[in-house]
DNA sequence: ATCCAGGTACCCA
DNA sequence: TGGGTACATGGA
């Protein structure tokens, strides 16, 4: 067990947002310790006040994986300044409140692949079914790591297994998603890191061409694995969210009926500048409070 | 019981 | 391109 000091640039940090908002969805908490199991090594993690306690991970190796080498003051005062640029207001409500509820969180780094499978089992469901299919996923095919823990199995060990097992993990329709992008990784074992070398634009284009990843799942792999902090992932509380709160945006619907992903995505990007996504995970963190002030 | 969820593929005009 | 629908499953 090792302690990390958190110096007055690294505030604020809350470490059970950042790991319970949503984001990442295999991390354990228990009596005040965090467990998960990043890179086939089980982590733990716990906070009292400004010390981490924390054993698995090197010194640096937590301090990147909590993204704890950004200072949030400049992220914060970088979408500050774009939405005051962009609305010629001194500042936003909604984003405030939105800060207020959860300022420490961080967007971590993922792991690609584990974030791909992730986010294809994600779509269409509740956060509280997406991780109990993706704990019977690593239960089923991961190596036991101790105490009832287990890695998340590889692309090899994915791609070898039945449709039929995985739809036991209930993953239902998405077990062929599974199976073929497994399949395709495990074909293809460049495939994730050659992204890191690509604009963004490609990098997307890539994940879009696997069977099961659209527009959101992208997106959110683009952000949470790629550092791509600008992306804007639109889920459906994102999408109501905003044209709840920022009514404006349906302007940009030109004639359609709804406004489409993009336009809610580009919004977020104008308001919130090169940080959009970070906001974005501030509001979608913060997604209750929001919608109950905004009586809907 | 009914509705909905960190959506996507597929089809049609 | 935009609009509609089916999809398996589990949570609330």
């Amino acid at each position: 067990m090792q302690i990390l000091h958190l110096t007055d640039r690294q505030l604020p940090f809350d470490l059970d947002i950042t790991l319970s908002c949503g984001q990442v969805f295999r991390w354990m908490k228990k009596e005040n310790i965090w467990t998960g199991i990043v890179r086939g090594r089980i982590i733990t993690i716990s906070k009292t006040g400004r010390e981490i306690w924390y054993s698995g991970f090197t010194r640096e190796e937590l301090i990147h994986y909590l993204a704890l080498d950004i200072e949030p003051s400049l992220i914060l005062a970088d979408i500050r300044a774009t939405i005051t640029q962009f609305t010629g207001l001194e500042s936003d409500t909604v984003f405030e409140k939105a800060i207020r509820a959860g300022g420490g969180l961080r967007v971590i780094r993922q792991e690609p692949w584990e974030c791909l499978i992730s986010y294809i089992c994600s779509q269409n469901s509740n956060i509280p079914a997406i991780k109990k299919r993706i704990n019977l996923i690593a239960h089923q095919y991961g190596r036991l790591l101790g105490d009832d823990l287990y890695s998340f199995p590889d692309p090899q060990e994915l791609a070898e297994c039945k449709s039929a097992t995985l739809r036991e993990c209930g993953s239902g329709y998405r077990a062929d998603y599974i199976l073929q992008a497994s399949t395709h990784i495990a074909q293809n074992p460049s495939f994730l890191t050659s992204l890191n070398s690509l604009s963004v634009p490609q990098a997307r284009r890539h994940l879009l061409s696997l069977h099961g990843v659209g527009p959101k799942v992208a997106d959110c792999i683009l952000l949470f694995a790629y550092q791509q902090y600008a992306v804007v992932p639109v889920d459906v509380w994102i999408r109501t969210l905003i044209t709840t709160c920022y009514p404006q945006v349906k302007e940009r619907a030109l004639g359609r009926k709804e406004c489409s992903y993009n336009d809610i995505a580009q919004y977020c990007q104008d308001l919130f500048g090169s940080y959009a996504g970070y906001a974005q995970q501030y509001l979608f963190a913060a997604r209750e409070s929001l919608m109950a002030g905004s009586k809907l």
